[in-house]
DNA sequence: GTAGCACCTATAACGCCGCTATATGAACTG
DNA sequence: CAGTTCATATAGCGGCGTTATAGGTGCTAC
């Protein structure tokens, strides 16, 4: 415990360690480029870490961390379906910010070394479940929800950081989304109270359109993507906030 | 090619390396595990398959070739919908049946060295729709609805090979595997086309629209959302067509 | 002081890995 | 039988994760 006195070895060995995984483009990481680009000798990193998979472990240590803020940083906005919408979004984003991090966290499934993110991520994401199952209904219990949810959720996030950066659409996310929490939960039950009073032009022409819409389906949207488009002119239209 | 002279070495390291990777709990498996199976030296190893992934790619398509046989013995049942439950079920058991061949296969997905078996599965799952988009109505397109369909598949079967036997349920494939496939394609009957109305309404309604959001951005849909709203958006404006 | 004692780091090496330069045999072809 | 081609083996390279051993460094006890 020396208050001055730890400028780094074993941060540099986890700066370092984070850097170059997240560098190599899914290319094994030795701990020889890492303890020379911490400017460290072998023996450091097993006094600090143990193990290679010590040390790698603290890296996803630190990702799930922030993963794990971010989440925690969607707050319940009274809407339990749009929570975890922003949860789904969340996890997707994090894992194509950090494709080889999330690939040590998520993709590497080994009933033995089992990360333990995947049962935290779970735990986290049944708790905000269980917030939704007192506010919304819910037509499992939230234990089966979270876990289809996050296979889901695991899955398209896979896919996309396999996908190249130019083939890559969101809309594969939005659409299998949409589907898992359709079938999870009661989208919602609230038709949108209208006051077109002070409200801003936007909302105006949201309500005109969606109005429009209700005769008449255009053929230019499939019908997923039509279901989203009319619920996101939903949230548009019944802005309640501010 | 001689038609007597083939009794095994290239076939033995084929067998041992497909042994060898199925009892291997997940651990890596070594070219000289491989080779001393097989009672061949490394160089024969070399010879016949160029790489250790050469072999393994060698391995993974044998596998590839029964789940494809399993999956083409499933026939059109004139039900497309159940046939797609056939094949989602028959993806999961291949998977919780050579678990370790099942994560080189869709697991490990590497950018550079990508495993040609995620594609062509998901243009076999392609085909299958196509033909359900000709009986029954599909909602979106065939790639997208199986890019959507094997996201899913794959993360479900993920989790179920993660999970220890006994916690194992097959619910959580079902459920979500129901979930995605409602949201694809209309289950029964599809719920008329309609297409009759006067579109102008809507037309001039999504420009208004458009034109609202240029100066005043909702901050109800986060930044990729509001990208897609305002390209359908623009779709639907700019109806031509028909 | 200095002796003892944790702690942290370095030298050097072990055994395993994927892989290959080179050589040898075996089988066809002329 | 000479020539060519294919298939296998000998022996070894460089890189990997890891560690036995030893050397500093700073603290506390006398």
């Amino acid at each position: 415990m020396k208050s001055t006195g730890d400028p780094a070895p074993k941060l540099r060995l986890l700066r370092a360690a984070a850097a170059l995984l997240a560098e190599s483009d899914g290319a094994p990481v030795s701990t020889r480029q890492i303890t020379e680009a911490a400017k460290v000798t072998a023996p450091t990193l097993y006094h600090h870490f143990g193990d290679k998979e010590g040390l790698f472990d603290a890296v996803v240590a630190e990702g799930f961390a922030e993963y794990l803020d971010a989440e925690r940083s969607i707050p319940a906005s009274g809407q339990p379906i749009e929570d975890l919408r922003r949860h789904w979004d969340n996890h997707v984003q994090f894992g194509l910010d950090h494709p080889q991090l999330y690939l040590v966290m998520f993709g590497n499934i080994r009933p033995e070394r089992r990360p333990s993110t995947v049962a935290t991520a779970e735990a986290f994401l049944e708790e905000v479940l269980r917030r939704a199952a007192a506010a919304s209904r819910l037509v499992v219990t939230p234990r089966e929800a979270a876990r289809s949810i996050l296979a889901a959720n695991i899955g398209v996030t896979l896919m996309l950081i396999s996908d190249t950066a130019e083939k890559r659409s969101l809309e594969l996310s939005v659409m299998t989304r949409e589907a898992v929490l359709s079938a999870v939960a009661t989208d919602s039950e609230a038709d949108p109270v209208i006051d077109t009073e002070g409200t801003p032009a936007v909302v105006v022409a949201a309500i005109a359109l969606n109005a429009a819409l209700q005769s008449s389906h255009p053929d230019q949207l499939s019908g997923p993507e039509l279901k989203l488009f009319l619920e996101w002119l939903h949230r548009i239209s019944s802005r309640s906030a501010s």
